[in-house]
DNA sequence: TCTCAATGTGAGACAAATTCATAATACTAA
DNA sequence: TTAGTATTATGAATTTGTCTCACATTGAGA
């Protein structure tokens, strides 16, 4: 039938307006020409849209019905501009967060929970970044803001800082090791270490701590859940090293201790990496803003 | 922004067939004209709609957008089609009714319940004849379906007859004339008559019986409804001259009697006026069906 | 780096919508 | 009825926009 929304301007025009004449003022077109398309839309629809039984034209019953269509649909199109508008202007959109961080799930919901009450009209989500590279993701804008403490020099992204952390050594306060104020890769030796199950270079044990000194701790297991790890690390089925935020709890826990790893204090940076062209957005810098705050209240308990 | 149905094809077809190449096939267009509608919609727009990094060409925020408003309202548009096809094969359309004689709610109602289960799709409404004039609107296209009893010669329209009445004398038991077999025109000179508000020429009453003997009733009291008619009959306030279907509850009440015109019998044909064109559609034909049987069952009782 | 598959670009062909000028048709008020 | 006016219809010319063809460009993966 190839209508097109043209048509449906034209069914509304020629109601309000109370006839073809002035409608093709409303229009900003000659009378001549919406005679003409009012004839090829009947032909086509093969079927009567008005009554030409009187002057001025009026719907019929065809013409009723399109222009009910008309009603419904128009104001969607209004609709998809103005969140076009929304979308253009920053007051809407997408933040599709990926994180190579595991623990950040820890600060990532509260920090969200005051986000979507103040941009409602944003699409948030949250995919833990395990399975894909985060990174490429970002460029192929699969996702819009990668939480990362790596930050690499690539044309076209840009890592804002969001806050510093400490890995922490946690431990049952039964274990030999809660003796010791600070904790150097050597203890590792005869631990049992459980981390997140991700590659080596993303874990700050490693990267800090083991690699650089050579040290393999007695054994590895790999657990998903924060509440898990801390759970098996307080029946002393092992230690672990996490950043201080998720250990707010566990510091004033009597069946846990936490030390700093050694020897010289290590301070590490969050970053969230974003697409240049986004890190402008209103709702990517308020989203920023909150992320370099609100966790740091959870840090002091 | 110029967004026209084409678009919302095109936005649907690329996100179905993933890839601007394999949507061009669907489309039956080439890859370029593709290629060129989507430069320009988003030109338009002001915004990109596909994310150009990777091929094949995928969705961006804006595109998914738009892509929701397509998959809401292109189904809409089949719809209108199919609507617009029923309405050319008579499956659906409208029955407007405009009734010149008042008294016909009386079956019309019955009659109307069971057509609307029938065509649960079809518009019906009723529309009381009496502040305008019912066959130019007919012939307006205002109404689609007139009940009258004074059929007319006009091009375009039809008469279609449905059921034959008498109309029968009524007045209280008390009243003198109860005790005649036959009430004639010179029985109403010294009478009370109670007529519904519409012209002489519209009344059974004057056009069959007083207005040929130049009969003029004592009094004249216009009622709107039929009830209130048969109340103030009861009580003997006046008398009345109603179709026969009308009488079916009285005829075994002893307030009342019933009696018929004279000195022959009276007998009127009711129609179905309708335009020519639309006498053939099912639902009509239908619909003439129903009023031609269901008001003979409520002659008799 | 090379190659293949996918997308982008530009010029010309073509179809469709619009305009201008004018005819035909309904409504309205004497 | 009959002008007179308002409204819609028609036809030819023009403009607008979309599509195709041929070719250039770009990414992704070997």
């Amino acid at each position: 039938m190839h209508l097109e929304f043209r048509h449906l301007r034209t069914i509304r025009a020629i109601h309000q307006a109370g006839g073809l004449a002035r409608a093709a003022d409303l229009l900003n077109m000659t009378q001549s020409a919406l005679s003409h398309q009012v004839k090829g839309l009947e032909d086509q629809a093969g079927i009567e849209l008005f009554v030409r039984r009187s002057k001025p034209l009026k719907l019929s019953v065809a013409g009723v019905r399109m222009l009910k269509l008309a009603e419904r649909i128009l104001p969607e199109i209004d609709a998809l501009e103005e969140d076009f508008k929304a979308l253009k202007s920053g007051k809407t959109g997408r933040l599709h967060i990926a994180m190579e961080c595991h623990a950040c799930f820890d600060w990532l919901f509260p920090v969200l929970e005051l986000f979507r009450r103040a941009w409602p009209d944003v699409d948030v989500d949250i995919r833990a970044g395990l399975a894909f590279e985060a990174l490429p993701a970002l460029m192929r804008e699969e996702v819009d803001l990668v939480i990362s403490s790596d930050p690499v020099q690539v044309e076209g992204m840009m890592f804002n800082p969001l806050f510093d952390y400490h890995p922490m050594f946690v431990a049952a306060a039964s274990n030999p090791l809660a003796g010791k104020e600070v904790i150097v890769a050597e203890d590792f030796r005869d631990q049992m270490l459980i981390t997140y199950p991700v590659s080596r270079d993303k874990l700050d044990v490693f990267t800090e701590i083991l690699s650089p000194a050579k040290v393999e701790p007695r054994g590895l297991r790999q657990v998903e859940l924060t509440a898990v790890i801390l759970m098996l690390v307080g029946s002393n089925r092992g230690v672990s090293v996490l950043p201080d935020w998720v250990l707010r709890d566990i510091k004033s826990n009597a069946d846990y201790v936490t030390r700093p790893l050694g020897p010289g204090i290590i301070t590490k940076r969050l970053y969230a990496a974003t697409r240049v062209e986004d890190s402008l957005k209103p709702f990517m810098a308020h989203f920023m803003k909150l992320a370099r705050s609100e966790p740091v209240k959870l840090q002091r308990g």
